[in-house]
DNA sequence: TAAAAGTATACTAAAAGAGTATAGTTTAAG
DNA sequence: CTTAAACTATACTCTTTTAGTATACTTTTA
């Protein structure tokens, strides 16, 4: 699994605020709206908040919103403020269980690192204000359909 | 983490009888000289067996070969052995996962299964002849330039 | 017919994943 | 100046997955 539940949480968490970027959102309107546990939501924000893809709010009237613009929050962003960076094995992330050779000598080896630099160009290309025209697009689309 | 330990295992141990092809290699063998631990090892294999990509010998003398030409099997064929097809979030594995809409209106789940297709493709375009030949050319320019 | 191979099933310890609980701190409003 | 509505921090817990092990077979060849 290249994305655990905290992260695809997360993808959504930041969609919903750019889709309401000219307000504050409390916690609780994010939570039931994308059907994430509350207390799991709170979690997720303080990687988000830590990485400045969020910005919070506390006290009466607090909430969330986002940190940047849209268009400057990728995918890869916010998968690496919740899960840290993509890793395809083990002895890609951590070359001491490398036991052939992080060094070069293993063709497989070099297979998974550019498989791992695939996947992360791949989420770097999308940035949320696309997302956002993108669904806009897709409901327009369906409207008229009917 | 998109591979687990079981499967790069089963890359090393198919590279090594693609590299062997002309004969039969008992367990033992590819254990010490891969170093995976040999009961594992054998778990492996019986995947790998399954799937058609290693044909293994009973009794004394047995062992284990390739079940097809090392061109015909792929590293998507080796990791769908091992632990089945790529996953890139429980929302795109199990449809009922899914709150928003296995269906197509969620453009982030657009993208993620985007993205599972590229890995496949990624995956389906190595095969192990050619890491064979890769690494024998790879060895070769070592040697020279010392 | 015995020893050297692989086979089958089931078990287990450790880590990761997913979520929860408890006890705060901050801020706006009355 | 206090109360209630927000977010914060730390730690805990339950479940699933991962990675590997154990035990008891079956097959084959010398």
């Amino acid at each position: 699994m290249v994305i655990n539940q905290g992260t695809d949480y997360a993808f959504r968490i930041v969609f919903f605020l750019a889709k309401h970027k000219h307000r504050i959102v409390e916690a609780i309107e994010i939570s039931s709206r994308e059907e994430i546990p509350e207390r799991f939501l709170f979690k997720i924000m303080r990687s988000l908040v830590k990485a400045g893809i969020v910005k919070s709010y506390r006290g009466k009237n607090g909430g969330f919103t986002l940190g940047r613009e849209p268009k400057d929050i990728t995918l890869n962003d916010v998968l690496e403020a919740i899960e840290g960076p993509v890793t395809v094995n083990a002895c890609l992330r951590d070359a001491s269980k490398c036991t052939k050779d992080a060094s070069g000598y293993c063709v497989i080896h070099r297979r998974l690192a550019q498989l791992r630099w695939d996947i992360v160009e791949k989420l770097k290309a999308v940035d949320f204000e696309t997302l956002v025209k993108e669904e806009r697009i897709l409901l327009e689309g369906l409207m008229k359909g009917r």
